[in-house]
DNA sequence: GTACCTGCAAATTTTTTGCGCGACA
DNA sequence: TGTCGCGCAAAAAATTTGCAGGTAC
């Protein structure tokens, strides 16, 4: 178990290029031991318990590779600031993953997903949006100029 | 115009059972004069422009006013901190507006979006993820027992 | 008149950075 | 062995809070 765990993030690791270090190890194994969405700090307080003398940059530090490399995602693209939507009718969003940049999409640009699966038990759905994510035309040209980024 | 607008705050205020203050109707005239997603501190920059006494934690004090009285939304939900998302397959999130928690939905429990407008020049779409947004089960519990929240 | 709003300053929280030592490739 | 990663401490950025005076209703 342990191995094979261990053994797939080295893999992990070469397909991603980074190097396997045994924090990166400990770290991913923590993150996999979430169900939720954890934040850094929770993230540093469970990998705490492996590696006392852990520091938090290290584990922002090591977030932020990962997600970088694709290995893992954020939640939903964090600007570091909270942002705001002024748009007074509902509409969608394409984000680049790279530079963060948000374009509006019209909402008559997608046909509306449809629920046809189960919401969490009590859930009341007042909206649906969807999300496209990739890499806006910039990103992609320095991308393909450049694929080792 | 501006009597117009002006008097568009004021119902949508009333609308919201907010009070209508000075400072609240610029810094939404300044929301609305923003073509992308504005930050806090941009809304505080360019309100300054009209009000220089006004301070950012008015600002800040005021988007959360406007956001948990719906008169505005929130781009994509802020925790405050990044948050990791560890799923190795996509899939979709439900989030409560209110209390902040996202629930997970298998990627089958929608029927996929399809793309039939236009998307950003060069934009290449990796992934599309959909989130419902809305109120868990205890959220909605507490805003039908006290509607004016 | 009362309850709510504002500005200020300080405190907190979240995230980043520089640097010297040590570990991976 | 050279490059890259780690821990530490300090700095920077983002956000919140308490309070005293002012304003909307």
């Amino acid at each position: 178990m342990q191995a094979t765990a261990a053994a797939s993030f080295r893999d992990l690791c070469r397909q991603h290029g980074l190097a396997v270090t045994h924090q990166r190890a400990v770290i991913y194994e923590s993150l996999m031991s979430f169900s939720g969405h954890p934040s850094p700090e929770e993230v540093f307080e469970r990998v705490r318990k492996h590696i006392p003398s852990i520091s938090l940059a290290t584990v922002y530090k090591t977030l932020h590779t990962f997600i970088e490399s694709g290995l893992l995602r954020e939640l939903s693209v964090h600007h570091g600031s909270l942002r705001i939507d002024t748009g007074r009718h509902p509409h969608h969003h394409a984000v680049c993953t790279q530079c963060k940049s948000v374009f509006d999409l019209e909402e008559s640009a997608l046909q509306p997903a449809k629920l046809v699966g189960k919401v969490p038990k009590g859930f009341r759905v007042e909206r649906m949006s969807v999300e496209l994510h990739g890499l806006c035309r910039d990103c992609a040209k320095s991308k393909s100029r450049n694929p080792i980024q």
